[in-house]
RNA sequence: GCCCCCAUCGUCUAGUGGCCCAGGACGAAGCCCUCUCAAGGCUUAAACUGGAGUUCGAAUCUCCAUGGGGGCACCA
């Protein structure tokens, strides 16, 4: 697929980059889009920064540089530099870097290689609807690309509002390469006089990414493929100003669970309905691990030839740019269950429980520690994310449980035969000199032949009894540490319930 | 409308001209284990979008078609 491997970038030192735009929440695709040259420059030594794009104004959401920092720490990917710890290249954040942004554009239009314009907005709009209109594809009419220097310095002297724009070759084609795909020739007729400088002083993402890039000496830019059709524009820009470039690589995006269609809106709300998210911010809250996301997310748009399951520090190890895909990829929250339970099981005994710990309290129990450290294993391998603790293992929490008295009746028994068998076993467990399932389970399973039913039925009540839930972890296992005393109290209560149907 | 990208089981993918009557994972189905639910083990179904080339030989190379995606802002 590409002729072209990740070592012909340049010899430089490997530095790459999440350069994110504090403009909404933090969601699956950033973290992918973070992931990547997290783990390119782990792999190779190299340096992984944060950068903060911030020039548009008007779409800048207040606390959502935050919630990007909060992703990233929670899963566990570490920037070297960023805007809030600093580093050589700093600042991070760009509207703290306008005064070079500003310079760097002048720079290109004294070299030639820009203009400044005057033109309106409107008048520019109107142009743009007359070349649609007529089936051509819109682009800068190139009014202001005939003034004379001195013109334009007089006017922009005179304090009349201008932006910059890049000079765009009328003539000729430029191949670019994108490290998945190969190289891409583009006819420069097909490419715009871009605005790089905005009237408001800020620079556009053409122009301030390609300056940062060069100044915090990006050797690999990994990014969303909506940057694939600019990337011509980039690259002109980055010789037109003598600089080195980086190599490319563009991530295809995320489309909805069908396959057909990108993730919207809709897709977004549908998905929390039934647990899911895209969001970072609610992953936590749904149960998640940072590692089920996180090797959830990696596996879409990274062929990994060895085993599926790993942890960051295995994708480290195992990673390689050349083996990134192009195509789309549908999102499959079946997938983010699996691999979410599968690292559940993974965890320590006390790792688990310290994560497990705050879903408890969150639905108002008191959690004993010694008691939780004993409910772990017996529930660890039927967790598919964490919150799943309360329906596991919730009774073991509360004072008292309530069963359902259908539930309390055995299939193909009768209440009173339920209540009989409950009596029975209530005698056998009583008299057990301990109650932990070595010493209980046996004489239980005589009792239960002896009556002639099966362990199911049996046990069935029995669990419903103690545990008020038709469905828990093992029953003598925890019987074991619910208590003796508290067990007895349980089946005695579900005897008299069943005696009063 | 114009430009660009992509195309293997339902989904994520392995595959870079013969090792492929296409491999793995999720999901599905079945069996085993089993006190429920899981976990685990085993098994099964399931794909090279279509058509023309190139070649002794194509999932792999070329072209066209189709489908999907992205872009055409003083947004990133």
């Amino acid at each position: 697929m590409t002729a072209v491997s990740s070592s012909d970038a340049n010899d430089r030192p490997v530095r790459t980059r999440f350069a994110p735009s504090p403009t909404g929440r933090m969601h699956i695709g950033s973290a992918r889009s973070a992931l990547y040259p997290f783990l390119l420059a782990r792999r190779t030594g190299g340096t992984f920064i944060l950068r903060i794009e911030d020039t548009d104004q008007k779409r800048f959401v207040p606390g959502a540089e935050q919630e990007l920092i909060d992703g990233l720490h929670w899963l566990g990917i570490q920037y070297d530099e960023g805007p809030d710890i600093g580093g050589p290249y700093g600042p991070y954040r760009q509207t703290e870097r306008r005064a070079i942004y500003h310079e760097q554009a002048w720079a290109l239009v004294e070299a030639g290689k820009a203009f400044p314009c005057f033109c309106a907005p409107e008048r520019l709009e109107k142009v743009r609807q007359e070349q649609l209109k007529n089936k051509q594809n819109p682009h800068y009419d190139g009014t202001c690309r005939l003034l004379s220097p001195e013109e334009a310095r007089r006017r922009v002297d005179a304090g009349e509002k201008y932006v910059i724009r890049f000079k765009m070759p009328k003539e000729g084609s430029i191949t670019t390469t994108d490290l998945l795909r190969g190289p891409i020739t583009t006819e420069n007729s097909a490419l715009d006089d871009s605005v790089l400088l905005k009237s408001d002083g800020l620079p556009t993402y053409h122009l301030a990414a390609m300056v940062d890039d060069h100044l915090m000496q990006i050797t690999h830019v990994i990014r969303g493929s909506e940057w694939l059709p600019s990337m011509p524009l980039h690259i002109h820009v980055i010789r037109a100003f003598g600089w080195q470039e980086p190599v490319f690589a563009h991530l295809s995006v995320f489309l909805k669970p069908s396959g057909k269609g990108k993730l919207s809106k809709r897709d977004k709300a549908d998905a929390m309905k039934d647990g899911h998210s895209i969001y970072l911010g609610d992953m936590k809250e749904l149960g998640y691990t940072p590692e089920g996301v996180l090797n959830w997310i990696a596996l879409m748009g990274w062929g990994v030839p060895e085993d599926d399951v790993m942890t960051l520090d295995q994708m480290i190890e195992r990673f390689s740019i050349d083996h990134l895909t192009p195509s789309p990829a549908a999102v499959n929250f079946a997938k983010l269950d699996h691999f979410n339970g599968t690292h559940i099981r993974l965890l320590s005994t006390e790792d688990l429980a310290a994560r497990i710990k705050p879903y408890f309290i969150q639905a108002g129990l008191g959690v004993d520690e010694a008691r939780l450290l004993k409910v772990v294993p017996l529930i660890q391998e039927r967790l598919v994310t964490l919150d799943d603790c309360l329906d596991f293992a919730g009774f073991f929490f509360r004072e008292n449980v309530e069963p359902n008295p259908d539930e309390l009746i055995a299939k193909g028994l009768t209440a009173a035969q339920s209540a009989e068998a409950a009596r029975k076993s209530y005698e056998i467990l009583s008299s057990l000199p301990e109650l932990n399932h070595q010493i209980a389970e046996p004489p239980m399973r005589d009792l239960v032949e002896k009556l002639g039913l099966t362990p199911n039925q049996v046990f069935g009540i029995l669990r419903v009894a103690t545990t008020g839930q038709k469905v828990s972890p093992p029953l003598f296992e925890s019987m074991e540490v619910i208590g003796k005393e508290k067990v007895l109290e349980r089946i005695k209560r579900a005897i008299a319930i069943l005696e009063m149907l």
